[in-house]
DNA sequence: GCGCAACAACTACATCTGTAGTATTCAAAC
DNA sequence: GTTTGAATACTACAGATGTAGTTGTTGCGC
């Protein structure tokens, strides 16, 4: 799978979120985060038809685009891809790291420190 | 912190282990990996440079590079990225979801999901 | 039946990234 | 002191990305 920028993760999420939609659709359905023009929204998309990480349809006279990975595909790829990128591929060293630096209190996190402790990839 | 490429995290990692360096240093220290040209290294680390994610110091007549993050925070950084990109900025959500895809024994696995459990950013 | 608004298709252009080549300098080797 | 070899500085160019403008088409309202 190629890599997803972050312009283009806002709108597989529109897409996720409203199903198929025309580029109209994900105007709106971006239009509180980015002030993008209709334009922008479309080339984008159309890019990414090409690169394979959406589809389209015709639909009378529009084009209807689909995502063609469900988010839960596109997050396992990020994490992969950030893994191999930054963890040189080690999935347990990741694990652990992004354990120990999260949000937890105090007790939790001795727990899973303990529970990811003798990970070995 | 500017996003790092998979390119630019190789040349990272050679500062990070072989402390302040040349660019034919750092040439050498990826030549494993990648099968770079010598100016293809220095058009590298210059723009990194530049972009103020590495040091550059000038010594007798050579430019010897040098890390100005280290690795962890490095790391920090991207799984910060990640989860503001694919995860809504929630770190907990991002948390389960890594932790829930690794590759634990199924005992492991459940005494993680348990912890993460109710966890609500 | 004509004009307009929406849409699609195509084009534009700056920046960044990946990958180097060329030109210049300069110190060391002979 | 001239060659040479490494290093620096500068330039090149293609592909991707971000952002949009321009042109052509078409159905809908009048």
């Amino acid at each position: 799978m190629p890599k997803l920028s972050a312009r283009e993760w806002a709108l597989l999420e529109v897409l996720w979120e409203r199903g198929p939609s025309t580029g109209r659709d994900v105007l709106e359905g971006t239009a509180d985060q980015y002030n993008w023009a209709y334009n922008t929204v479309k080339t984008m998309l159309d890019r990414m038809v090409t690169k394979g990480v959406i589809g389209v349809r015709p639909v009378g006279r529009v084009r209807e685009y689909h995502a063609t990975l469900d988010r839960q595909q596109a997050r396992q790829n990020a994490w992969d891809r950030l893994v191999r990128k930054a963890f040189d591929g080690r999935a347990a060293t990741a694990l652990s790291f992004v354990a120990a630096r999260s949000d937890l209190t105090p007790e939790k996190r001795a727990a899973l420190e303990a529970l990811l402790e003798d990970l070995d990839d």
